[in-house]
DNA sequence: GCATATATTTGCGTATGCATTAATGAATGC
DNA sequence: GCATTCATTAATGCATACGCAAATATATGC
């Protein structure tokens, strides 16, 4: 999917692009109606990229098309996050078993190296953003290692979704003090081979993340309504 | 992504369904290129929804749309394979696990049971067709038990492609008799609430399978070179 | 005879127009 | 006053047209 963009930069991708953008800035907000012509016009092209743009974002779950009422922009409910981290607590549990049994060299595994290190600078600066920015880099670079390009598609997928509810919820939670320690455990888990320690250790650092999200994102919810 | 099918039988649907038969059907080899135009006139609309279909199966990695060369119909390598099989080995033991927490009765358990019948009777009869419909019907049945659309789909998009994986190797393998018997295990584990052992069961039946299909394909493909 | 330049073809990306059909509101009957 | 039917509106689904760029064929110079 990743590799689909860097084709050339066609009106369709940069529509694409754009509108993905647009939903992440909440420009397009979760639950909105929007009709493919005034989207058109909004991104100075016409109805053709914009219609084919929005039916890969459907195939993506970010919206949804539905005939004579526009395209809606998906919410994300607690429901869809709770599957969402399912998926990705057993893909990216994956992706650490084999990262443990590649036994890689400290060079390979600098980059999950760094996004610790700088988790760990941003928390003691309490820069939240910061710190989401290096977990996504953490768990992006652990499903990298997996190698396997179906893993990591659907990985980016989901954790777009992700990165749109923590939009929402990253200032509702406490400072995440336990899960700078879970990553450097799985760390040294996959440094040192120990496959099931590492899948264990992750799989529970997975489920922590997944209660925590879902319960903001009830509150969020009880909230806004 | 199934239930936008059912929405109205649009030629884009059509189109689309059609096109995906003729890649199972062998009609559209794989590795083969195929101009939108052409397709259009042999599914008779016009280029823009054979367009809009490509997009989607695209997406869902059946083919590939090339500029100026036409879609490409994804060859299936053992590579590819691979990779397809352990993620349905990570979301098959995620559903696996799902079903054995939820203590399910005999009647919510029926189908997995009638299609671990169907695949004794089917072996019985050396009908291997017949099996491997009652097998895909097993591990559907199980991962519909997750009741994780994201699974769901991800699974039914995956089992399309080993599908076509296994027209071309289902008669070099041997009889699966082993593979009956891992079902009946993980079936009994699931029924008994044993969710690790339905993992575990299930985990080692599905590499077990990775492996023999894996190898098919590489000695199929030294054959077809 | 070969390499480079030029012409031609061809398929795609995109715009646009039209027919279809769902949604909305008006009008009519009960 | 409410429901039902019909007319109107409007957005989509799709066909079609066109210009551009890539690929191929042709021609030209050496």
């Amino acid at each position: 999917m990743k590799s689909a963009q860097t084709k050339p930069p066609s009106n369709t991708q940069r529509a694409f692009h754009s509108l993905r953008d647009m939903i992440f800035a909440g420009e397009l907000a979760p639950g909105s109606d929007h009709l493919e012509s005034e989207l058109a016009v909004r991104l100075g092209v016409s109805r053709t990229p914009v219609r084919e743009a929005a039916l890969m974002l459907e195939s993506q779950g970010l919206l949804e098309l539905r005939p004579r009422k526009g395209v809606r922009i998906l919410p994300i409910s607690p429901e869809d996050m709770a599957e969402i981290y399912d998926v990705l607590t057993e893909l990216e549990s994956l992706a650490a078993r084999c990262a443990a049994e590649l036994s890689l060299d400290d060079s390979q595994l600098a980059p999950l190296a760094t996004a610790i290190d700088d988790m760990d600078r941003a928390l003691d600066a309490s820069d939240l953003e910061s710190w989401a920015k290096a977990d996504d880099r953490f768990h992006g670079e652990l499903v990298h290692l997996s190698s396997n390009s179906r893993v990591i598609s659907i990985f980016e997928m989901m954790s777009d979704q992700v990165r749109r509810a923590r939009k929402v919820t990253l200032f509702m939670r406490p400072m995440p003090v336990k899960s700078n320690e879970d990553h450097r455990e799985v760390f040294e888990a996959i440094r040192s081979g120990d496959a099931n320690l590492a899948v264990s250790l992750h799989r529970a650092h997975r489920q922590n993340a997944k209660k925590m999200i879902v319960d903001l994102l009830k509150k969020h919810r009880l909230l806004n309504v």
